[in-house]
RNA sequence: GCGCCCGUAGCUCAAUGGAUAGAGCAUCUGACUACGGAUCAGAAGGUUAGGGGUUCGAGUCCCUUCGGGCGCACCA
């Protein structure tokens, strides 16, 4: 008896009962979606549905509570229905019907969690995407663990996801870093609007490693050849970096295409916006009627002087995004870009897009550690390489993911450098670990997964586990709605929890001379169980299961 | 001034509009001749910033005040 299983009778029921009343609601498989009662007490699934159902069938919530429990208590695996407080339907499954959720899932490996929620689905997720004028930080640190995460929660869930970054490579900033190189290459002070930091004097090395005779060049030309392979080495840097980080891009977009060609990406955006009925004319510039879509005023798309604002890049980039195929494109930004999310909206309602739709735009807030904030501005830039040498990419990956992107957030580096309880990737990790030491220890044991008895399973911490393991594909398909992964690293916790407690209660393996008898066998089964389960979670947040620790 | 996000235990943070607001850390008390103690059991800790409202039910939704972060270009 799985959730899905019990939503199902559950929703038959309610159907069966609505029509017998005679009403006229009409309810689908997520209204009768049953919870998982905080309080044990209430049982192993809990509904609402009667309270909510009460007022349009013109009856009261315990009444109709009492109706729809008799009709649950006599289907199949169910053990006990009770009413309790205003309307709540309490339902506690008999200890073989929850059981045989072990064998299951240890049968379906790791597939167990993934859904088709989000079959259909087409995503563009852009994240990171960074200038490629120096180093990530941790604000890009954050977006790569977050980001990544995202990707694989919504693939699990269905969805075919593209995961993407932007490379700022067009624009000022780019000879702004160019001179910035060239000046440390000449052994000048930075350049007057450039880029300061050491990285910039190993840039600068780099380059004449590359064209030892840069600085015989003429001005413009040792200038060009500073930015583009400043760029390169710069970007396959990036490249480099997440590639260590565990996060990958499937592709890697450069701005520099949308202004290439006679007429480039851009001209025929704008072209198409104006087709549309956005566009208008006024003081020698191009304005997008952005209002329209909620921004607070319009934005020039082209200046009065015939040059293209970065609004208008964006634009293209937008549309190349729709040509490509993607249905839905989800933008992960910083909060200090949160003034861009009625553009994005703009420019996607204004080429015909659906804004509410067809486009998505994640605002994450800032980090910062030991109180200090990290941001660029602050000159206080703290580099991804730097945290991931110093945490590890587990600990770092784990403790960024673990938080909701719209929070802010102040990491401890002290808790993080910890190898204990105090840090969570550890605890989850070392149930893991633990699982699989048990199964070593259970194989040289004869305890073997030959024989399976769910009956057994009747321990009150074997209840608090199974229905731990049922919960997993909700957490997945609810992670990837609300786009909001760091709910599976939470759902880990509370699993590794009730692993270790069931662990502290229950052998798997007899002890001394103690044969080895049918309950053995079927706790082998949910110990193998809470390990894929675990090694699934983790591998949704990019995390390691380590077999020993 | 306008807009977006946030305010929950001493600290860092959870909580699809559901029942007694939960974890970890820190503090205090316990459990190793028991599948690895990187663990577990227990205690203590709260007017969910303040005030109104909607609802059978509000930390969650609406209004408002206060406090914090960020943003308000024919920059990129």
């Amino acid at each position: 008896m799985t959730p899905a299983e019990l939503s199902a009778a559950l929703l038959d029921i309610v159907t069966a009962t609505i029509a017998a009343r005679g009403g006229e609601a009409s309810v689908s498989i997520e209204d009768v979606r049953l919870d998982r009662p905080k309080n044990r007490e209430h049982g192993d699934w809990a509904s609402s549905i009667a309270m909510k159902l009460a007022k349009p069938l013109g009856t009261n919530p315990r009444e109709l509570a009492t109706e729809l429990a008799g009709a649950l208590a006599r289907v199949e695996g169910v053990a006990s229905v009770e009413v309790a407080g205003p309307g709540f339907i309490n339902v506690t499954l008999d200890a073989a019907a929850a059981g045989t959720l072990a064998k299951s899932i240890v049968e379906q490996g790791e597939a167990y969690g993934h859904g088709t929620g989000l079959a259909g689905q087409v995503v563009n997720l852009e994240f990171v995407s960074a200038n490629p004028t120096g180093p990530l930080h941790i604000g890009h640190t954050r977006w790569a663990a977050l980001g990544d995460s995202l990707g694989r929660v919504l693939r699990a869930a269905g969805a075919e996801v593209t995961n993407e970054f932007y490379i700022n490579d067009a624009g000022n900033q780019m000879d702004n870093f160019g001179a910035s190189v060239l000046a440390a290459a000449k052994g000048e002070p930075t350049p007057e609007n450039g880029y300061p930091g050491q990285y910039i004097a190993d840039l600068a090395k780099g380059v004449l490693e590359r064209e030892p005779r840069l600085l015989e060049l003429p001005a413009a030309e040792a200038l060009a050849v500073a930015r583009e392979i400043g760029y390169e080495l710069q970007l396959q840097e990036i490249k480099d970096s997440l590639a260590r980080f565990n996060v990958h891009f499937d592709v890697w977009f450069s701005e520099r295409q949308l202004h290439a060609g006679e007429p480039s990406a851009i001209d025929a955006a704008v072209e198409r916006l104006r087709a549309q009925g956005h566009v208008y004319d006024e003081d020698d510039a191009i304005w997008v009627r952005t209002t329209d879509f909620g921004d607070d005023k319009d934005r020039v798309i082209k200046r009065g002087n015939g040059v293209y604002t970065y609004f208008a890049a964006d634009a293209a980039y937008y549309l190349s995004k729709s040509d490509r195929g993607f249905s839905l494109k989800i933008y992960l930004l910083g909060a200090d870009h949160h003034g861009y999310v009625h553009r994005i909206k703009a420019i996607a309602g204004a080429s015909g897009d659906d804004p509410a739709k067809n486009v998505e735009v994640l605002i994450g807030q800032l980090v910062s550690i030991n109180g200090a904030k990290l941001s660029k501005r602050a000159g206080n830039i703290i580099e991804l390489n730097d945290l991931q040498a110093w945490l590890g990419t587990d600990a770092l990956r784990y403790s960024l993911a673990r938080y909701p992107a719209d929070s802010p957030l102040t990491l401890d580096p002290e808790i993080l450098q910890r190898r204990t309880n105090d840090n969570p990737v550890f605890y989850v990790q070392y149930a893991h670990a633990r699982t699989n030491q048990v199964t070593r220890n259970a194989e040289s044991a004869g305890v073997t997964r030959d024989a399976f008895d769910a009956a057994t399973l009747e321990h009150e911490t074997e209840s608090v586990l199974l229905g731990a393991l049922a919960e997993f594909p909700r957490v997945v398909q609810q992670a990837a709605e609300l786009r909001e992964p760091h709910r599976v690293a939470r759902y880990a916790e509370q699993l590794a929890g009730s692993y270790h407690r069931w662990y502290d209660n229950c052998r798997v393996t007899p002890l001394g001379d103690d044969p080895v008898t049918p309950v053995h066998h079927s706790r082998r089964w949910l110990n193998d169980a809470t390990g894929q389960v675990l090694r699934n979670a983790l591998g949704l947040l990019g995390v390691t299961a380590p077999e020993r620790m």
